[in-house]
DNA sequence: GTGATTGCAAATCTTTTGCACTAAA
DNA sequence: TTTAGTGCAAAAGATTTGCAATCAC
C-alpha cells in the first residue's frame, strides 16, 4: 500500500512535467518523492532542503510546489486557513485531519464511499471531492 | 429549505451564547443571521457593516466571528488556502465550491450520503466530517 | 546566446496581538 | 466599580512579486 518510488524517478518526474530539471527543482522532487508518501507544508520542504545543505530559497520551493501540483505530481491540501499542505499522494483518497496536532493521514480512496452525490450545479463539472474527517483527541 | 429567522433574534443568539450583547455583537449578529443562510468572510462582513454605518473595527470582527464560531451560531469553512469562509448554516450539510469565482454553495446533508466511513484513528474521536466537491465552469 | 529559472528583498494579504480606552453589568 | 469588550496600530505568518543574476538547452 505504502509504495516506494525509486530515487531515480525525480528526474523523470520533473522532466515528464515539461519542466526543466534544475539542480533545485530535482533535489525538491527527492526530497518530496524518493519515500513515502507525504504531506508537506512549503517552510517544511524549505526546512529539510537547507538541513541537507541543498541551496534552495523558499521563493522558489513555492514555485516548484505549485509546478509539480499543476503538473499532477501533487496536490495541494487545504484544511486550515493560512497553511497549505502539498500531498505526494495523487491518487483517488481522502484525509484525517489531527485538529489538535494538525497532522494528516490519508484515508485510501476505498475506505470511503460515496453512495450519493448531488448534480454539479448547471454548467460545472467536478474537478474533485474533497473528504475531510477532522477528529481530535479524546478529552 | 431557505429558512429566513426573525430579526429579533439576534440579540438572543448573542446572549444565548453567553456573550455580552454589545452594540457591535448586535449589528455583526444582525449582518449575519437577520437574512437567508449565507457564507462571508471577515473583510467581507467588515465592508458590510461599514457601508451600513456601522462602526466596527476589523479586529473586532474577527473576534465575533471567532467567539460565534465557538459558540455554535458559525461554522468555519476552509476551502483555499489564506481564506475562511464563515457559515451562518450549522446544520448538517456540506458544500460545492467554485473554483474558478471564489464561491461557497451549501448541499443540503441529505444529499449526499456516506455509506462507508473508517474508525477514527484509536484515541481519537470524529469531530465532523466535511465533504466539499470541486467544481470548475465547462471549458 | 536566449529564454527559463532562481534568489533576494520588498510587497501583499489575512489574521493575531498588545494595550490603553470604553462600555456593560 | 470591575471586568469584558473594543479600536488601533503594530506584528506575525504565509505567500507572491519584481527584477537582476544565473542556468539549461
Amino acid at each position: 500500500m505504502t509504495q516506494t518510488r525509486p530515487y531515480s524517478d525525480a528526474i523523470e518526474r520533473v522532466k515528464h512535467a515539461g519542466l526543466r530539471p534544475t539542480r533545485q527543482r530535482l533535489a525538491l522532487a527527492r526530497l518530496l518523492f524518493q519515500g513515502r508518501d507525504r504531506h508537506v507544508t512549503a517552510e517544511q520542504l524549505h526546512g529539510e532542503a537547507k538541513s541537507e545543505e541543498i541551496p534552495v530559497s523558499l521563493a522558489t520551493v513555492y514555485n516548484a510546489l505549485h509546478q509539480f501540483t499543476r503538473a499532477g505530481l501533487l496536490r495541494e491540501v487545504v484544511v486550515e486557513p493560512g497553511r497549505s499542505y502539498f500531498d505526494t499522494n495523487v491518487d483517488d483518497h481522502h484525509h484525517f485531519y489531527f485538529e489538535d496536532s494538525g497532522q494528516l493521514q490519508d484515508i485510501p480512496g476505498e475506505e470511503v464511499r460515496l453512495a450519493r452525490l448531488p448534480e454539479p450545479p448547471s454548467g460545472t463539472r467536478v474537478d474533485r471531492v474533497d473528504v475531510i474527517i477532522r477528529v481530535r483527541e479524546n478529552g
